[in-house]
DNA sequence: ATAGGGTTAG
């Protein structure tokens, strides 16, 4: 609405201008007027579902946009705005917009009920805010297996698949009537758990309820993918007789391909019309592999269908070469990508920086950052940035990219970036500095605690650099550590203490793999 | 109000 007001930047200059800015003045009052007049005549419930229909069409922005103006022409709005808004600010990821929705929910008192509620349940979840979507959660007084499903999958799509599996416990403690939801989100659960036993368990469930069984097939045959059985995603996709959905067709050709069973992946790929996605799931299977020769064949594939003008195609065909070792080739990609994306950026960078040129990934992104380019860095440029600085040894640059980050595009590290720039302080040879950098770390954080991941690379750190005192007090929190009684914790802090000569403590470290039961067979060569 | 394809970056 508002982009056609003429820009009042314009009426800098000349005193002649002063009639024309009456005029501009009078425009936009008129404006306004007619804007009113405009929703004034349609009712709250017409401009709720015009909400929804955005969101739907995917066009969160306008959804917001709708929203704000409404808000500004009348105070009180109904449950059934708040629902499409906040699924807006869930798929748009500025985390400040759906809690400021929240509080003029509260406000409204429109945040009570199981549906106001679930809603907030699953935006706080899609916003990364799990602290805040168990919170709305346990305010609800009715809870119903939709609210249920949302925490659940809130749990799964933050990557705390234990916590999921215990949501699904409760549900059959509470006898809650589950639903296909359910069964769904707890498949992807076993899938990225790769416990298969429980995902079996599921699959009989799914047999049993005989629900909606392509969307839960196709969820089981990613399941086996996962797990490696491709012969039972092989047979869930033969027994369905569905031979034609595509995104059926596209988990069981890119498991195939991540399984490197290529014949079948060709066979299955003759069935249907290649299409943008398939290539590109194919293509990161292609890169996990390193599988030059087939990523080859896909890139064929995607000429002869004209599909290089995808840029998302092209972002997976520069991955599939950096991770191939190939960078002139994902070099030539990426030039040729005519809007290049951060995510374009981002891969180029990384493809360097994973090829050990830290030099040219440093040039790449001095480039990125002019404005010419058009586009940010974000956190995972950032990332890809500082490991390319730590593999390539460039201390300086890598402190200097870690100050920018803040400073300059007001981007807060998580736990990723301070384990890189942890790496980098270590090829410095600076132990002290990153002692610094930890005691600021436990002043912020609640209680002193602070993540695994950044212990273990402070210990590594204090490994390379013989630094026998603050290695000691790393280990000790690894070792406290709940929940990661795992051979690997034991492996890593003895290798500090036989790179510290600490013999007695390498072989207490050996002593507690015993006990636990972690010691592994030794490896043979399996020749006869 | 919740669910299917490791769509692209670590």
């Amino acid at each position: 609405m508002f982009a056609c007001l003429p820009r009042l930047g314009n009426a800098s200059g000349k005193s002649t201008n002063l009639l024309w800015r009456v005029e501009l003045v009078r425009n936009f009052v008129n404006h306004v007027h007619h804007m009113f007049d405009e929703l004034l005549q349609r009712d709250l419930s017409s401009l709720n579902s015009q909400l929804s229909s955005y969101l739907r069409g995917g066009n969160p922005n306008e959804t917001l946009g709708l929203f704000v103006k409404m808000h500004q022409a009348s105070p009180i709005l109904s449950s059934h705005t708040f629902t499409p808004v906040l699924g807006a600010c869930a798929l748009l990821s500025y985390p400040e917009t759906g809690r400021q929705v929240h509080a003029l929910m509260i406000k409204q008192g429109a945040e009570t009920g199981t549906i106001s509620k679930t809603a907030l349940i699953d935006m706080y979840s899609k916003q990364g805010h799990l602290v805040d979507s168990v919170k709305v959660f346990k305010s609800v007084e009715d809870k119903d297996v939709v609210s249920w499903n949302a925490l659940l999958s809130g749990f799964l799509r933050n990557g705390k698949g234990k916590e999921a599996l215990g949501v699904f416990a409760a549900m059959y403690r509470d006898k809650v009537a589950i639903s296909e939801f359910t069964l769904s989100s707890v498949v992807k659960t076993c899938a990225s758990l790769k416990i298969l036993q429980q995902g079996k368990q599921v699959h009989a469930m799914v047999v049993v309820t005989g629900r909606d069984l392509v969307v839960l097939g196709t969820s089981m045959i990613s399941f086996y993918s996962s797990v490696g059985l491709m012969s039972e995603a092989m047979k869930v996709y033969i027994s369905l007789n569905v031979h034609t959905d595509e995104v059926m067709l596209n988990s069981l050709i890119s498991g195939c391909i991540r399984n490197r069973n290529y014949k079948d992946a060709l066979l299955l790929m003759s069935r249907q019309r290649p299409n943008v996605r398939m290539l590109v799931s194919s293509l990161a299977s292609c890169s996990d592999n390193s599988d030059l020769w087939i990523g080859k064949q896909i890139h064929c594939v995607a000429l002869r269908n004209g599909f290089l003008s995808d840029s998302k195609l092209c972002n997976g065909l520069m991955d599939m070469y950096g991770k191939c070792g190939q960078i002139v080739q994902a070099r030539a990609v990426f030039r040729a990508i005519t809007s290049k994306t951060v995510v374009s950026w981002t891969s180029m960078i990384d493809a360097y920086g994973v090829n050990g040129d830290g030099v040219k990934a440093l040039e790449t992104f001095r480039e990125m950052c002019e404005e010419r380019s058009g586009v940010l860095p974000n956190s995972v440029t950032f990332l890809v940035v500082l490991s390319a600085c730590a593999h390539a040894g460039l201390v300086e640059e890598g402190k200097e990219c870690f100050g920018m980050m803040k400073e300059k595009y007001g981007l807060v590290p998580g736990t990723e970036h301070y384990v890189c720039f942890i790496d980098i302080l270590s090829k410095a040879g600076d132990t002290e500095e990153i002692w610094r950098l930890v005691e600021r770390l436990m002043m912020v954080n609640n209680e002193g605690n602070l993540p695994y991941a950044i212990w273990v690379a402070v210990l590594s750190a204090c490994s390379l650099n013989m630094d026998v005192t603050r290695g000691e007090y790393a280990a000790r929190r690894i070792l406290e550590e709940k929940g990661h009684e795992k051979a690997s914790v034991y492996v890593l802090v003895s290798n500090f203490y036989a790179a510290i000569g600490k013999w007695d403590m390498v072989e207490e470290m050996r002593e507690n793999l015993k006990k636990k039961g972690l010691v592994k067979a030794a490896g043979h060569s399996s020749f006869m």
